[in-house]
DNA sequence: GTTGAGCGTT
């Protein structure tokens, strides 16, 4: 099938863009969210019912109608939540990289009673505002609460206010601060790869690429086998990565940590050459493709793979 | 079954 698109718009009254297809006839979810950050599908008015139509999507693949994508206009569909965030960005701007400083954090809460349940910080906290996310730490073995746990709200106003003050949580004053992690912003080099840190088990790399999806191309996730609490995952910008490093984010409704990729121990010889870095990945890939090049269908894919994994000074 | 400054199974 030759060069082929279909034309796609945010509502019926306004001009559409042309998106092209796959070979197969086909248009990927993640080619409409480059021109339209956060989509999620598409839909038509069908000629005949004139009613609202959904496009059929599978596994991030949008499947034509019957008779073909013709000459229709598709409307985009964005998730119910991101629908306002969406609308508030500049119609014309195809990738949201300088993003508002009214951005919510999770919030460290010290000295939290042994007793104190998460359901019992969600009560206390949402007096302040609407919470998005509390986590009381417990010991792995015993279910012991390590008397610390996170909070996240909704509203930059909501965590000011809980931050500037001490809170008496079941007959304890405790402490609600910025996290460590989020203050010593370490040297950012410019990677187009990010580390995603507390990960869940449950997370799929499919999952991992819908979501960031909506920031940028993605172009490679990776996830450590075994389960290692933590990803990679790699935009096609390196300023999309940038933008992100540094936020928690919200997937599946757990609180993952988005940081730089490279491994702090870095030898010298590599931080000074030209920002470059060697965050392979765990995989000894440039070992084995140096010595054994072209030796084999997995090594010629590993070496695809890497042109993702390093910066291009060194590939 | 304990404890009371810290930092989230990198």
């Amino acid at each position: 099938m030759a060069e082929l698109y279909i034309r796609v718009a945010e509502d019926e009254n306004e001009e559409p863009m042309e998106i092209p297809s796959e070979d197969d006839g086909t248009v990927l979810l993640s080619t409409v969210a480059a021109q339209f950050p956060g989509a999620c599908g598409l839909r038509y008015r069908s000629p005949v019912s004139q009613c609202m139509r959904g496009v059929r999507l599978v596994e991030g693949v949008l499947h034509a109608p019957e008779n073909g994508w013709g000459n229709l206009v598709y409307i985009v569909n964005y998730p119910k939540d991101n629908k306002r965030k969406m609308d508030e960005i500049d119609a014309s701007s195809a990738v949201k990289i300088k993003r508002g400083d009214q951005k919510t954090s999770d919030l460290i809460v010290l000295g939290l009673p042994w007793k104190t349940s998460e359901q019992d910080l969600k009560d206390y906290f949402s007096t302040f505002g609407e919470v998005i996310m509390v986590q009381v730490k417990r010991d792995v073995k015993t279910g012991n609460s390590k008397g610390f746990g996170f909070v996240r709200f909704t509203d930059y106003e909501a965590q000011v206010k809980v931050m500037s003050q001490r809170h008496m949580i079941d007959g304890r004053w405790c402490d609600c601060k910025l996290p460590n992690s989020k203050q010593g912003p370490d040297e950012p080099m410019r990677s187009r790869k990010v580390f995603v840190g507390r990960c869940t088990e449950d997370m799929t790399a499919e999952e991992l690429r819908q979501f960031f999806m909506q920031y940028g191309e993605v172009t490679d996730v990776f996830i450590p086998k075994p389960f290692r609490a933590f990803a990679f995952v790699t935009f096609a910008d390196d300023q999309v990565a940038q933008s992100l490093c540094g936020e928690d984010l919200i997937i599946k409704g757990v609180s993952v940590h988005i940081s730089n990729a490279e491994p702090k121990h870095n030898n010298s010889r590599q931080m000074m050459d030209r920002g470059g870095r060697f965050g392979n990945g765990g995989f000894g890939v440039h070992h084995l493709f140096s010595n054994f090049p072209g030796r084999s269908p997995s090594l010629a894919a590993m070496f695809e793979r890497s042109q993702y994994q390093f910066p291009s000074s060194h590939v």
